[in-house]
DNA sequence: TCAAAAGTGTTATCCTTACACCCATGT
DNA sequence: ACATGGGTGTAAGGATAACACTTTTGA
């Protein structure tokens, strides 16, 4: 590593003129008896954990791990970065500044201790509640957001960008008889913004709108959330994370309630657990749960193996023959 | 959007204290006839594209389109984010200072015109020979990375080391008949820059060693070229990305020598083809191609409604009925 | 006629999906 | 007995992979 570590062919000009402030912000997620739970700062929990990235500060992810230990008692393990975007903040004077935002998915497991310190978990279907799928489309969805989004697709002055929305409100919520598909969180929090159907989009306006759907959060703390939420969906696919939510033992039926919570939809039991057998994921412990009714399950274990032995994903592409 | 953006429930220690300054890196991608062009600045083509976001860029994404415009001539289209990650840096005097850096995925066509400032393009092979292996595994992989690599291995002092060695390079190079990854881009880049095979991880030390694989870069612009590249190679298999880098009217085959050249494989020519049409990406034009030699082939060009109908990528969690 | 590339047919195999069914335990 | 959850069998359908083969052009 170099000590200027980008020589560009252009002129550098004097630095101090665009230093930008720095902020760490932290999804992090953990399983909770109240569904899937994200860590909330704040009196009426509606900030996700953060600071700024000091010189102090070993790395970034050092730099994250000291905020959120401050701010919530809590200890990260996994981490990987989501996304990094700018917005521009005002100094005291007139004198604007830039803010860099670079946000984070923790994935942990509650602390059933008796710590000083109670960490504020709060589901994530408290801020998103169209996201729920479990017992069906919520209510939600068919009785206010579609006809909401409609009218604001109809309120467009030009047809092409009429059918645009339509088009972006149907796939995304699954309009017209179109699939469900659970990793579009992104996609229909920006939507309801643009619609102005969440409180967040309503601030700048002197319009007191009506704030529809679900708790807001501070800034843009809920957008950094739903993508955070949506990168989980996805990687859960194909890569081994849930294992980093679930205690060191569990039956298959905690393992698919877990996925069911986080991709918020049902799935099917047998073939749950074939899929989990087969890819070799998981190995017996030889203990069952004394579990209050039903029949025992068996006990398994994360093979941690798995991480080494394969990449994991497959192919795709139609290879020829060496 | 709020002004103050992070509202922490912490004291605000003095800003100016841990500013930093914030850098934008850009790995552009494009076909060229010499194989997958990657654009570079620098005399001996050792850099990439870059500049310091500015306060008079309106975002990220526009401040690195300017600097790329403005040291290459070229504009780009596509673009995604790679990665953020923090350098410490040195200023004048004794202070220290954060560098932030960027880094995007921009993904273009090659201007053929005739315009005064031609950019440097350079196929990314000659900074990673060892990643081509559209005619079988390249002779310096088996010829001097992985004796180096196992010699490496061995070197470790304790057992358990220089097994996990040994492993990590087998999966990342395929050795003992294990078969190759395109994918791992960045994870043999990490082991040759451990077992020091490449000349980046020289540079700190005195020992003057032998700098063994591929055309070497400034800082860590090859680290992000890496990561760029493994993006690139995950992400044509399950987006139609492909089509950034393509002509508006293409051949089959030129469609497969794209997908080729990325992913450093060679493909079975029947089921690509099919894979193609089935997945419907692209439709005829109606014309053939007036090719010197052989039967003259069919013109395609891509499907842009597909972007709207599908998300593309299907599920792979086992569903209940609804 | 031959080389080179375009393009089609067909089969074996694997994975996914759906449906039906049996097992073990507590009340 | 029956409710609740655990667990197995199996067959249909689709996608993938491998093989063999025909077609159309220029030299």
């Amino acid at each position: 590593m170099q000590d200027q570590p980008v020589a560009t062919t252009k002129e550098k000009p004097s630095r101090k003129a665009h230093d930008a402030h720095v902020d760490l912000i932290a999804v992090v997620v953990a399983m909770t008896d109240q569904g899937p739970g994200i860590l909330t700062v704040g009196q009426p929990n509606t900030a996700l954990p953060s600071g700024p990235f000091e010189l102090g500060h070993r790395s970034l992810q050092f730099g994250l791990r000291a905020w959120v230990e401050q701010q919530t008692g809590h200890q990260l393990g996994y981490i990987e970065q989501l996304y990094t975007f700018a917005d521009r903040d005002r100094l005291g004077e007139q004198r604007q500044q830039r803010v860099i935002s670079i946000s984070y998915l923790a994935l942990t497991r509650v602390e059933h201790s008796a710590a000083s310190r109670k960490p504020a978990w709060r589901s994530w279907y408290d801020y998103f509640p169209w996201e729920d799928h479990r017992s069906g489309a919520p209510a939600v969805v068919g009785d206010i957001l579609q006809p909401r989004l409609l009218a604001w697709a109809e309120g467009a002055a030009h047809v092409p960008v009429r059918r645009e929305r339509r088009q972006r409100a149907a796939i995304a919520f699954g309009f017209d008889g179109r699939d469900w598909n659970e990793e579009l969180v992104l996609q229909r929090y920006e939507l309801l913004y643009e619609a102005a159907l969440v409180e967040e989009a309503t601030r700048s306006e002197q319009s007191a709108s009506l704030p529809i759907a679900g708790t807001s959060m501070i800034a843009d703390h809920r957008r950094i959330l739903a993508t955070g939420i949506a990168r989980l969906r996805s990687k859960i696919k194909y890569r081994p994370v849930v294992f980093e939510l679930m205690p060191p033992v569990f039956t298959l039926l905690q393992l698919q309630r877990t996925v069911e919570a986080l991709s918020g939809r049902l799935l099917h039991k047998p073939n749950f657990r074939r899929l989990i057998e087969q890819h070799e994921l998981v190995e017996e412990t030889g203990e069952t749960t004394a579990d209050t009714v039903g029949r025992p399950a068996k006990l398994f274990r994360f093979r941690h193996a798995v991480l080494d032995e394969r990449v994991v994903a497959g192919t795709k592409l139609p290879l020829s023959r060496a």
